[in-house]
DNA sequence: ATTAGTAGTAAACAAAAGGTTAGTAGTAAT
DNA sequence: ATTACTACTAACCTTTTGTTTACTACTAAT
């Protein structure tokens, strides 16, 4: 008695590069906090650090970079204000990583619900 | 005039903490592309590993024992066979991960499509 | 004058994640 | 007798990731 598979077997190495791609642009502890603070309408460098418990200056200016060289943002420095200020604004080509967002936080959700009911 | 959001501002905090905790369970190199092979029929040790290149045996080991854990697969072990056999069995549990896999690896098709037609 | 806000960077360090090599133990084939 | 297969694990090392502290430079408020 063999168990049905969820993915084709044929199709498993591909699926796996394909997630693969895009853990290559969305892995890590924190891209995705990123992206979605910025889905969310923070826009400044000490915003964005402020709304993302635990991430320090160095690693998310590197972050930041980093998602701008995928094209997800674009850094726009508005100099005619004072303090300079920053801005880091997401791309049509973000709003793409909606559903994987989604998606994500969908299961987060019925997870947690999952373990608070197992602790009774 | 102020871009439209893709996600509410109030519901950035729970989506982060949503995400947080779909990462903590699914996150780092190995957790999903493991438990594609899984999805689709692949259940022995050395098989995983042969699948999923480029992990140790070290590693393979310790990300099973913690997907264990987090009730997404079990460990049998057959020992009427010769030699011993380990079988890595998904649970019903992970087949609720289908739409976070796919919504993945489709976004990791589609963006694979867009680099390639941008290095022309 | 001092403090605080803007947005970072450099250096030094610590922690986490992952890789490499060798080895266990039993069986079966050559 | 040697090799190979099963499924690992221990010890050690490297790489990646992240933290902390201090610092830049300009402006505005106290």
């Amino acid at each position: 008695m063999k168990q049905k598979t969820v993915f084709s077997e044929v199709q498993c190495s591909k699926h796996i590069g394909s997630v693969e791609d895009a853990l290559y642009v969305l892995g890590g502890k924190w891209k995705l906090r990123i992206l979605i603070a910025l889905l969310s309408g923070q826009t400044r460098f000490n915003e964005l650090q402020r709304t993302i418990k635990g991430i320090s200056a160095r690693v998310l200016s590197s972050e930041l970079k980093q998602l701008e060289l995928n094209g997800l943002l674009k850094r726009e420095v508005r100099a005619d204000l004072t303090p300079v200020m920053v801005e880091y604004i997401y791309t049509d080509y973000a709003t793409t990583l909606k559903e994987v967002v989604s998606a994500l936080a969908d299961w987060g959700q019925k997870h947690r619900k999952k373990i608070i009911s197992e602790d009774v």
